[in-house]
RNA sequence: GGCCCGUUCGUCUAUCGGUUAGGACACCAGGUUUUCAACCUGGGAAGAGGGGUUCGACUCCCCUACGGGCUGCCA
């Protein structure tokens, strides 16, 4: 058995199949792949592994790598497909031939279900033993064949993983695998480890529904002559009920998230704390994590998700993003939901309002309606609770207050003052007063401070709105 | 069915034989307050069950239960 390669620089790699969009589960697979080669200075790279024709499309190639963009993993090199690779694979298939690691199997599926069929009502393990193993080549038949490992039939592999540990798994239950299909083409198996040691990868972090294939895999590699890359296998990402995730749960595509509004740096965080831990940090940056992910830290327990912390951990993110980026990355989620672009008063007035509102948001849709007082225009649209605080006396109150606006210097500290005043002299709390005004500069009664919206939209506009409402 | 993996508060997790089993989310109570949040303080909340090993087990071993994965000329 060879061994891990140990000096080699880091070389990781996300292989998913191009069958649907980004599963979740793949997009955190993606990212631990990320986290490790980055954070060890080495390389992430992408492989689409399109060998099944009959469900690859480049469509799903397509939403792959925007879910990727999205989450903000960048990829070296060009993007591989394995369907192009197909010739190699072969060429590797028949060097384990005329070395005498695989042979020709022509038996027929027929053959191979009865004979599985007979084993198991026999109380034995299924597994198919071909006839053509030790067979002399000159009795070979004029009819297609497959090609396939001579797996060992007795002894032990042993999978030495970095997140399940020490893996021993029987030979018996090891069948002699198809490595090249009848057509020619290459099965997953083959392609897989051809691929892996062609692109010179050192760790292969990925689902552990693929923990057993490790052991076939090895078969490969051993055969080669190849060094065995070190395994990672992470568990699954499962639903709130512990059940493995699926539609019924909600969102299991990466793009659903993005449509849902969730900041991408809020979605990183998370789905790196998901299954994997270092001491007690909860929150922190792709710098943070970077310095911070190993291998060492993921948990062997499959995890499940947990929206109010999602939710929370993004509220975080959206607090510490800058204005700027928040703007543009608002302009991505409102793309992805096919909504109308931002015009440019309506982008600098969203970056007015921003500082007021990101603190108390989790998602984009959260952050809009926050803002939603600095993007309408005059008269502004009251809803029913908002209504309710303008009644009589609370016109009354604002009538007398918008005079006191017109000279005021125009800052919190400077307005604090008069709207105390103002109270005070219509023998009202603060929350009398404040009540009327959201109502009329938002026409909404849940809004952000009078002050941060006051300053936000300018005196003229306040005053206005004040007159609207008051009238 | 067989094989493989897993199991600490409701959830994500820390602990790497000796801790009052820690943190975060969520929840509850109180505080602050200009609505909603945010924020501050406090609270309840866990080692699946049973056997071992050991002076001592959440930690090591075995069994059971439960969950997951694999068992394709899919990946």
């Amino acid at each position: 058995m060879s061994v891990p390669p140990a000096n080699r620089p880091v070389v990781t790699r996300f292989a998913p199949s191009p069958t649907g969009y980004l599963h979740i589960g793949g997009g955190r697979t993606a990212l631990f792949n990320w986290l490790f080669a980055r954070g060890q200075g080495g390389k992430f790279l992408l492989r689409i592994e399109d060998t099944d024709r009959e469900r690859s499309t480049p469509e799903a190639t397509a939403a792959i790598l925007k879910g990727l963009a999205w989450l903000g993993l960048d990829w070296d090199g060009e993007v591989v497909s394995q369907f192009d690779r197909k010739d190699r694979h072969a060429e590797v298939a028949h060097q384990m031939l005329a070395r005498g690691t695989a042979y020709k199997c022509f038996s027929t599926q027929e053959e191979i279900a009865a004979y599985k069929a007979a084993e198991e009502a026999a109380g034995r393990y299924p597994v198919f033993l071909s006839p053509w193993r030790d067979a002399d080549p000159t009795t070979y038949p004029d009819a297609p064949y497959v090609i396939r490992m001579k797996a060992p039939r007795t002894g032990e592999t042993v999978i030495e993983d970095q997140v399940q540990g020490q893996v021993t798994i029987k030979n018996e239950t090891l069948d002699d695998m198809i490595v090249l299909r009848s057509d020619r083409t290459p099965t997953y198996m083959l392609a897989v480890v051809v691929d892996d040691h062609d692109m010179a990868v050192t760790h292969v972090i990925r689902g552990d529904d693929h923990l057993n294939n490790a052991a076939r895999q090895q078969m490969v590699y051993d055969a080669m002559g190849w060094d065995i890359p070190v395994w990672a296998h992470i568990p699954l990402i499962h639903g709130p009920d512990g059940k493995k995730l699926s539609k019924r749960h909600g969102a299991t595509g990466v793009e659903e998230y993005q449509a849902m509004g969730y900041p991408a740096a809020g979605m990183r965080n998370y789905l790196t704390r998901l299954g994997w831990a270092h001491g007690d940090a909860e929150i922190f940056t792709t710098e943070q994590a970077l310095a911070m992910f190993g291998l060492d830290g993921i948990g062997r327990a499959p995890a499940r998700l947990d929206f109010k912390k999602l939710e929370n951990t993004c509220g975080h993110h959206m607090a510490m993003t800058d204005d700027a980026a928040l703007l543009h990355e608002l302009e991505g989620f409102l793309a992805a939901r096919h909504q109308l672009p931002l015009e440019p008063a309506q982008k600098s007035r969203l970056l007015r309002a921003i500082p007021s509102v990101k603190d108390r948001s989790k998602t984009f849709p959260e952050l809009i309606e926050k803002a939603r007082f600095a993007l309408v225009d005059r008269p502004v649209d009251i809803d029913d609770a908002a209504a309710k605080a303008l009644d009589a006396p609370a016109r009354g109150v604002l009538r007398t207050l918008t005079p006191r606006l017109q000279n005021a210097d125009w800052t919190k500290e400077a307005l604090e003052p008069v709207l105390t005043a103002v109270a005070a002299e219509n023998g009202i709390g603060f929350g009398k007063l404040a009540g009327p005004i959201r109502s009329a500069l938002a026409g909404r009664s849940v809004t952000p401070s009078v002050y941060d919206m006051m300053l936000v939209i300018g005196r003229d506009e306040t005053i206005a709105r004040l007159n609207d409402a008051a009238s």
